[in-house]
RNA sequence: GGGUGUGUGGUGUAGCUUGGUUUAACACACCUCCCUGUCACGGAGGAGAUCGAGGGUUCAAAUCCCUUCACACCCG
C-alpha cells in the first residue's frame, strides 16, 4: 500500500508520471483533488457524484468537525459495526461497545465504512487537516490575505517600501486565534475549539480517507521571518506528533488483528497504555479491519517564501517516514515567488515520495509546478469559480455574465454533460439569474470536465515529450 | 357622479404620520474587476431616479396644502 511507482520522466523538467497505491485505488498522478470541505463538491449531489470524471477530492477535517459529519460518519460505521457483529458473533461479546463510546473515542475501527460511503465516491481521498484554517480563521482574515498576498498592488513598483511593511512584526499581533506549542483554539460559533495535532490526526483516522495531513500551521504571507520560523519549527515538532500518533493507530490496529487471531482479550497492550482516555474494544471480531482503512500520512513542508526556512523544512520533513509530502503555508508575494519556493523545496525531498501543492491549481499554476515536480494538487477555482459565473475552456476563461446573449453551447468537443446535451450559454446565465441550482451543477460539472481533460493531457504530454507544447498550447489563452 | 388608496432609478420597495441628520436609502437586475489546503451560490468598485405633473406654504418639501393626470378598489 502507498507505494508510489514513477511511469514516466520528462527529460527537460522535473515533470513526472506516477501511480500511487491507495486502499481506494490506484491515484495516477499528476491529478488534482476537487474540494468537497464540507463532505461534498458544492451544487453536486452525493448520487451525480460517481459519474463525473473526478479522480480525487479532498475533504476538510476542521468543517467536517464543526459541521458533525464526522459523527455521522461514526454513526454510520458504528451501524455497520454492528451489523456485522451480529451476524458474526454468536454471543454478546461485543455489548460492550455502544456507539454513544465509538462515536467519541479512538479505537480500531472495523468496518471500512469511511467518508467515502459518506461522500459516495469509491476513489482516493484526502483530508485536510485543518491546518489552513489557522491561516484562513487567523491571520488570513486579520490581514485580509490569501496565502499569496497581492495586496498593495500600487505599491508593486515600490517593492522595497511595501517588503519593509511586510518584513515588520506588526503583523504578527492580533490573531483571532490562540496559538501555542498544544496547539490552535478556535473561537467558532460561541464555542471554543481545540485542535492539536493529536486530534487531527484522530479526526483524521475518523474521516477515514486515503491520504491526510499533518496537523500545520499556515502562516500569513505578511507575518515576519521571526514569526514564520517559530511557526515552522512548531510544524515540524507537531509533524512527529502527527506520526507518533498515527503509528500508535497502525500498532493498535495490528493489537487488534493479534487478538483477534488469538481469540483472546488478555493480549499485551502494555504498550499503548500511554494512550488514556482511548480504549479498546473488548470485542473479538476485528477481521473488519480492512486494508482499506490504511492512511497514508504526508507532512507538510513549511517556511513562508523565505529560502533557508523552506530549505531546512525540506530537509527536515523530507527525512521523516511519511509515504508523501504536501507544501504549504504562504508562497509569497507572487507566482514567481510561488516558483522559487518550489525550486528550493522540491530538490530536497525524496524523488520516489509523491508531493502535493496544498491549496494550488490555476491553470498556468499547474503547468508551471507540474515541470517543478509536483505530483498532486487541490484547488477550489474549478468549482467555486463555476459559481461565480467562470468557465474553464480551450480557448480560455470565459465570463457568463458576458455572454447572456449567446446562443451557443459552452464549449463544442467537450464530453460533460452541459455541452452534451447542448445547454447554451444563454440558458445558462438565465438559469443563473434564477438562481436555479441547475446553473450551479452544469457549470461545475463543465469545469470539472476541464480540469480532468486538463490533468489528462498533461500526464499524456509528459509521457510523450510534448509538456512544453502542450504548455505553449494552453498559455495562449492561460 | 361620490369616496378611498396608490404614484420614488430597469423592476420591487423604504422614507411621508412628528418638514431639515436625504448630496433620496435598500434589494434584485445592469457594467467593471476579483476569486489558489472554500466561514466563499461569494467579494470589491461603478452607472442609474430630483421623488406622476403643475402650483402653493416655509429659511427649508419626496415629506404639509391645492389643482390636475394615471391606475386600483368601494359606493351609486
Amino acid at each position: 500500500m502507498f507505494e508510489f511507482k514513477i511511469l514516466a520522466k520528462s527529460i527537460s523538467s522535473k515533470a513526472r508520471v506516477g501511480e500511487f497505491s491507495t486502499p481506494h485505488g490506484k491515484l495516477i498522478t499528476p491529478n488534482l483533488a476537487f474540494v468537497a470541505t464540507e463532505g461534498e463538491i458544492k451544487s453536486i449531489t452525493k448520487e451525480v457524484l460517481p459519474t463525473l470524471p473526478v479522480n480525487l477530492i479532498i475533504v476538510n477535517t476542521f468543517h467536517l468537525w464543526v459541521k458533525n459529519v464526522i459523527q455521522t460518519i461514526d454513526d454510520g460505521r458504528s451501524k455497520v459495526d454492528d451489523e456485522d457483529r451480529s451476524s458474526k458473533i454468536e454471543n454478546n461479546q461485543s455489548s460492550i461497545l455502544n456507539p454513544q463510546d465509538l462515536s467519541s473515542t479512538l479505537y480500531p475501527l472495523l468496518s471500512s465504512f469511511s467518508v467515502h460511503d459518506y461522500v459516495n465516491f469509491d476513489k482516493p481521498i484526502m483530508s485536510d487537516s485543518g491546518g489552513f484554517q489557522v491561516f484562513s480563521m487567523g491571520f488570513g482574515k486579520a490581514h485580509g490575505v490569501g496565502k499569496i498576498t497581492n495586496i498593495f498592488p500600487q505599491l508593486n513598483v515600490g517593492y522595497p517600501e511595501r517588503a519593509k511593511r511586510v518584513e515588520g512584526s506588526h503583523y504578527d499581533q492580533g490573531n483571532p486565534l490562540i496559538i501555542n506549542e498544544n496547539g490552535v483554539e478556535f473561537p467558532f460559533n460561541d464555542q471554543k475549539l481545540m485542535l492539536t495535532p493529536e486530534k487531527s490526526i484522530q479526526l483524521q483516522q475518523q474521516i477515514g480517507a486515503d491520504i491526510i495531513f499533518a496537523f500545520d500551521e499556515c502562516t500569513s504571507p505578511l507575518n515576519s521571518y521571526e514569526y514564520t520560523k517559530e511557526a515552522m519549527e512548531r510544524t515540524h515538532r507537531w509533524l512527529k506528533r502527527c506520526i507518533k500518533t498515527s503509528q500508535i493507530n497502525q500498532k493498535r490496529s495490528e493489537v487488534g488483528k493479534i487478538r483477534n487471531q488469538n481469540n483472546s482479550d488478555k493480549s499485551d497492550i502494555s504498550d499503548l497504555s500511554d494512550l488514556s482516555g482511548i480504549r479498546l474494544p473488548i470485542s473479538s471480531d476485528l477481521s473488519g479491519l480492512s486494508e482499506r482503512r490504511k492512511q497514508a500520512l504526508f507532512g507538510i513542508i513549511q517556511g513562508g517564501h523565505y529560502e533557508d526556512l523552506r530549505k531546512k523544512s525540506a530537509k527536515f520533513v523530507g527525512k521523516q517516514d511519511v509515504p508523501g509530502f504536501g507544501i504549504g503555508g504562504s508562497l509569497g508575494r507572487n507566482k514567481k515567488d510561488m516558483h522559487q519556493v518550489l525550486e528550493w523545496v522540491i530538490p530536497l525531498l525524496p524523488d520516489e515520495k509523491p508531493r502535493h501543492l496544498l491549496g494550488i491549481g490555476q491553470v498556468r499554476d499547474i503547468f508551471e509546478c507540474v515541470e517543478r515536480g509536483v505530483d498532486t494538487f487541490d484547488c477550489v477555482i474549478p468549482t467555486r469559480e463555476a459559481r461565480h459565473q467562470i468557465l474553464y475552456t480551450k480557448h480560455g476563461r470565459v465570463n457568463l455574465k458576458k455572454m447572456k446573449n449567446v446562443n451557443e453551447a459552452i464549449e463544442i468537443d467537450c464530453n460533460c454533460l452541459a455541452c452534451q446535451s447542448n445547454v447554451t450559454m444563454k440558458q445558462l446565465s438565465s438559469l443563473f439569474l434564477l438562481k436555479d441550482p441547475r446553473a450551479y451543477y452544469f457549470s461545475t460539472i463543465h469545469n470539472i470536465q476541464f480540469f480532468t481533460d486538463l490533468m489528462k493531457n498533461i500526464r499524456e504530454a509528459i509521457e510523450i515529450k510534448k509538456l512544453s507544447k502542450l504548455k505553449e498550447i494552453y498559455f495562449k489563452f492561460y
